[in-house]
DNA sequence: CGATCCTCCGATATCGGAGGATCGGTGCCATATT
């Protein structure tokens, strides 16, 4: 028996052991023996493919606790939640919202885990490299490993230091998962992970089972018109995406109004309770429709979703896809409509500029920390005055991350043109993908195929509910979507989950 | 970029319209205040 056998045997046996499952899925056995075996991955499959596994059975092989980077609190707390319910104790997360005391305590017993959760932000802190540094890490995981790409450039830029992070935990193996990923993402991400000739398993971003349209309006009322018209006869539970949050909040009191709908609105202006209380009344079939902005989502899993509206359209392909995606995850039919309008396109375009400072503001600070008018030594007060002045808070953070970087021997307006650049490259990738989105707008022929080009895949064999360019016949596909009964019982806990979460009450500190 | 809110003006008491300013999405952490 090879090491492969042996490494994949012992894999089926922890999978059908700790996770009762008796068969691994398209992709998990190659990247598990990838990981197993040392090597850095890359990995794009679909949500609810079972990702996590790839990581968990390895953290049961491999020597040493696995780190899962991971950008999302909530996300971070499901996870945690579902390795408790399989029998695995030692699983934490270090996260903000704990008492300095518990997380302390966590630090001191690193060695002890077998999963530890944390967010990149919360990799920077001191305290927290120096109890890491001091045990072995068995791999070290990105989940959603968009993000890097997606937000590491500006709006997180905690995620452009992973790599450094990486090599000062004496670089162990690297494990990078996502669901969705162009081409652009996947070199970006691989560059910033510092990923060495990483196997790269990618699997297809094609939803067969959810029929595509999209509908051009002469202006908003219309638009609305078309929405509730749709909504009228639209299977549920349903999503619909906004770009503003004031929409996110509208339509769900309109819906409410007009059509008797139990709607909810949910947007990152909300408060983390509320929040989590909307996703859990959604999972629980306690509303049918939900009106969102893209705070809603990641980690979501739920089945059974058969309609995905977007209002507006989402800023790239990658999130547009990401966004569909969460339609039918059972495999029956579902249906994704966009609506969208001329006037639409400000919107996404007034959000790229808003990511970075303009020309004038970016010369006037640099000037001025020459001059010692300004000072980095306080983060949050260079970030508060900025943002008194108007800056945006994604701005203001470019400059402060980019103005820390100076090197000693050189004057702060030095960086003038280096930041341009940077600006100018990275206002070009989110112009690019924005135009790739308006030209799939615009399309006159197959939606399907124009993004699968997107992502360099064939459409191999079109779905009989393909899009509306291949002309779907509605009514037909309307019976084909399974109906929901809106007044469902909610969902009891069977006496195994009632029995976990008891036991995870009685475990959680008195602190 | 444009919807929307705000301010100001005129003219006479409640409001309409012009013109300018602002806003718009994603979340971690820390720290100061309630």
């Amino acid at each position: 028996m090879n090491s492969n056998q042996r490494f994949l045997k012992q894999a089926q046996t922890i999978l059908k052991k700790q996770f009762g499952h008796e068969q691994f899925r398209p992709g998990q056995e190659e990247i598990i023996l990838n990981v197993l075996n040392g090597k850095d991955v890359f990995a794009m499959m679909p949500t609810g493919s079972g990702k996590s596994l790839c990581y968990q059975i390895p953290g049961y092989l491999l020597q040493g606790t696995v780190l899962i980077i991971s950008p999302l609190l909530s996300l971070m707390e499901d996870q945690v939640h579902a390795l408790r319910l399989t029998g695995e104790k030692n699983v934490r997360t270090l996260n903000g919202l704990m008492h300095p005391l518990e997380r302390s305590r966590v630090l001191r017993n690193l060695r002890s885990l077998r999963f530890l959760y944390l967010s990149p932000e919360m990799l920077r802190a001191p305290a927290v490299m120096k109890a890491l540094s001091k045990i072995t890490i068995a791999l070290f995981v990105v989940d959603e490993a968009h993000c890097v790409s997606q937000w590491g450039h500006d709006f997180r830029p905690d995620y452009m230091h992973l790599a450094d992070i990486r090599a000062q935990l004496g670089q162990p193996p690297c494990l990078a998962v996502t669901a969705t990923a162009d081409e652009h993402v996947r070199h970006d991400v691989v560059r910033s992970l510092n990923l060495t000739h990483p196997a790269q398993i990618i699997m297809s971003v094609d939803r067969k089972n959810i029929a595509i349209i999209v509908q051009k309006t002469a202006n908003q009322e219309e638009k609305t018109e078309r929405l509730f018209h749709l909504l009228e006869k639209a299977p549920y539970p349903g999503i619909i995406y906004c770009a503003s949050r004031d929409w996110t909040e509208r339509l769900a009191e309109q819906a409410k109004q007009k059509l008797g709908l139990r709607t909810a609105f949910y947007h990152g202006g909300m408060a983390s309770i509320d929040r989590r209380k909307i996703q859990n009344q959604f999972l629980d079939n306690q509303i049918d429709l939900l009106c969102c902005t893209n705070a809603f989502g990641m980690g979501i899993n739920k089945p059974d979703i058969r309609l995905i509206v977007h209002f507006h359209f989402p800023s790239s392909m990658n999130a547009y896809l990401q966004e569909i995606g969460r339609a039918s995850r059972d495999g029956k039919q579902g249906l994704a409509v966009l609506f969208y309008t001329k006037s639409d396109e400000q919107l996404p375009e007034g959000f790229i500029d808003g990511n970075f400072p303009s020309d004038e503001t970016l010369r006037r600070v640099l000037l001025q920390l020459d001059q010692g008018t300004r000072s980095l030594a306080d983060k949050n007060e260079f970030m508060n005055v900025l943002m008194e002045e108007g800056v945006s808070e994604t701005a203001a953070r470019f400059l402060f991350e980019h103005a820390s970087e100076k090197p000693m021997q050189q004057t702060y307006s030095s960086l003038l043109d280096p930041c341009r650049m940077r600006i100018k490259e990275r206002v070009a990738v989110q112009v690019n993908d924005l135009s790739i989105m308006k030209n799939y707008l615009e399309t006159s022929s197959c939606r399907r195929r124009f993004y699968l080009q997107v992502y360099h895949e064939k459409l191999q064999e079109k779905p009989a509910y393909c899009c509306d360019r291949c002309r779907i016949p509605l009514s037909e596909l309307m019976q084909k979507i399974p109906k929901k009964k809106r007044t469902e019982p909610l969902r009891l806990m069977d006496w195994k989950q009632k029995l976990a979460a008891l036991f995870q009450e009685s475990e959680r500190s008195p602190l």
